[in-house]
RNA sequence: GGUCCCAUCGUCUAGUGGCCUAGGAUAGCGGGCUCUCAUCCCGUCGACGGGGGUUCAAAUCCCCCUGGGACCA
């Protein structure tokens, strides 16, 4: 049976390249039907709080990382206690000055057998004597982790690279209690774009900080996942997919550069392939924030033609915020042209013969409407091209959007009429 | 400074001695589709850090150097 665990210290928010170790800890886990164990490290009371913690759990939850056993760390102080003692009593940590300090062997050698980096050996003259327990009576971190890995029968701890080098401690101290040692799998640093480890200062680097700018979970776990890990050429992963695909061997030795310009690529692909009713009920908070739509506004929409809102908008929108401001169309709140409207003179009465028409025959559908634009232009001796783009810029307030007839039947003909009339008056005066 | 890890396009990566005049993705650029933008499709730019070996053959194995990173002091 399969146990491994994520251990992060609540001394501030879970930055991406934590969530990233979460992530392959949690893959791990639900690949082999093993237990996800999160463990919070909050031995350093004087810089662990209760904030950060809800902080870390809620960046889990987002993710989708559910846990199977939680801990605090310093529930267990009894047992780290009970562990150090016992130490003490076979003669393998002594006391000075106060504090506790465990013997390492000053002949041989210490033998990290890593899963992904192969066999590193660590000579022990050059480990020294360290301290486990101050005079304070505080345990210090490597002491803490190897008692409660063991204690909860961690089988594979999977963790950053920074590590490395102290696991030749740990290893000495699971010798030292009697315990088995677990396997070990240090994966590669997450970096910044200057190459150095990944940190605050390297800017948005807070997990929640994604979900508030418009990222889907499965996207950012999708990127990742990639940040290291791969499988072939496929790029596009559900959650599940990795799941069943997830595999220690093909994890990459080397550092990735956290860039999130994939990442926006990867978050359009994932919005393409997501629920729309869940898409309606990701951005409808967002819409509503944007301050022009009201709750009874977006219900009075009804939520079919919302769907076809979603459905045609998604495709040009790399986050939830783009969408939630390109939905703003459906709505008959103030236009906010993007670029003014120059309307010719000779466009006037085209869209105010299209105007009309569309209030005589009120089409619903797209074709319907484009049958009725098409025949009013036709009839006029004039094309579709002659009052595109102003008749889009009148209706939609942009240049851009989706098919003409889509957006104006999504807008619906009266409020297209009304719109048409709004700006060919405008001119005509 | 000591110890350790790492090294393929700007970025994420495939590649475990011959299928590599190095593949995919993304970003950039160009084109197609079209009422526009996006999606989508096609094309294009672009990398094995350097030097020695081993081998009939090296991005792939070994050594040195360089570079980057981490931990400890």
């Amino acid at each position: 049976m399969i146990r491994v665990r994520f251990a992060p210290s609540p001394t501030g928010y879970l930055h991406v390249g934590g969530a990233r170790t979460a992530l392959f800890n949690w893959l791990y886990a639900r690949h082999n039907d093993g237990t996800f164990i999160l463990r919070i490290e909050d031995t350093d009371r004087e810089r662990s709080t209760d904030a950060s913690i809800d902080e870390i759990l809620n960046s889990m939850r987002w993710l989708g990382l559910d846990w199977d056993e939680y801990h605090r760390q310093t529930d267990r102080t009894e047992d780290h206690l009970k562990a150090a003692q016992d130490l003490m009593d076979r003669g393998l940590a002594y006391e000075s000055e106060g504090a506790w300090w465990f013997r390492v062997p000053t002949e041989g050698s210490t033998i990290v057998q890593d899963e992904l980096l192969g066999d590193v050996e660590y000579a022990n003259d050059h480990l020294k004597d360290f301290v486990i327990r101050r005079s304070d009576g505080s345990f210090i971190y490597h002491f803490v982790v190897v008692v409660d890995d063991a204690d909860m029968g961690v089988t594979h701890v999977i963790r950053g690279d920074d590590h490395l080098n102290n696991t030749p401690k740990h290893i000495l101290l699971f010798e030292a209690l009697e315990r088995p040692v677990p396997k070990f799998v240090h994966l590669p640093m997450i970096l910044g774009e200057d190459r150095t480890r990944l940190s605050k200062r390297h800017g948005d680097t807070a997990t929640l900080e994604y979900r508030d700018r418009g990222f889907l979970p499965e996207a950012m776990v999708n990127f990742l996942a990639r940040l290291g890990w791969s499988h072939g050429d496929d790029e596009v992963f559900s959650r599940d997919d990795l799941v069943q695909l997830f595999s220690l061997e093909e994890i990459n030795k080397s550092g990735a550069v956290f860039e999130d310009t994939k990442l926006h690529w990867l978050n359009q692909q994932h919005m393409k392939r997501a629920d729309l009713d869940r898409l309606l009920d990701l951005i409808k908070p967002l819409v509503l924030d944007l301050g022009r739509v009201s709750d009874e506004m977006w219900g009075q929409a009804g939520n079919d033609r919302l769907k076809r809102g979603v459905h045609l908008l998604r495709d040009r929108c790399k986050t939830l915020r783009d969408l939630a401001v390109a939905m703003e169309l459906l709505f008959p709140v103030p236009l906010n042209p993007v670029d003014d409207i120059l309307v010719q003179s000779e466009q006037v009465p085209l869209l105010l013969a299209v105007a009309e028409a569309l209030e005589e025959t009120t089409p619903v559908d797209p074709g319907e409407l484009e049958n009725v634009i098409r025949e009013v232009l036709a009839c006029q001796g004039a094309k579709l091209k002659d009052v595109a783009l102003v008749s889009r810029l009148a209706v939609t307030g942009r240049r851009a959007g989706p098919g003409l007839f889509d957006v104006f039947a999504l807008i619906g003909a009266e409020l297209v009429s009304k719109r048409l009339r709004v700006t060919a008056e405008g001119v005509a005066e």
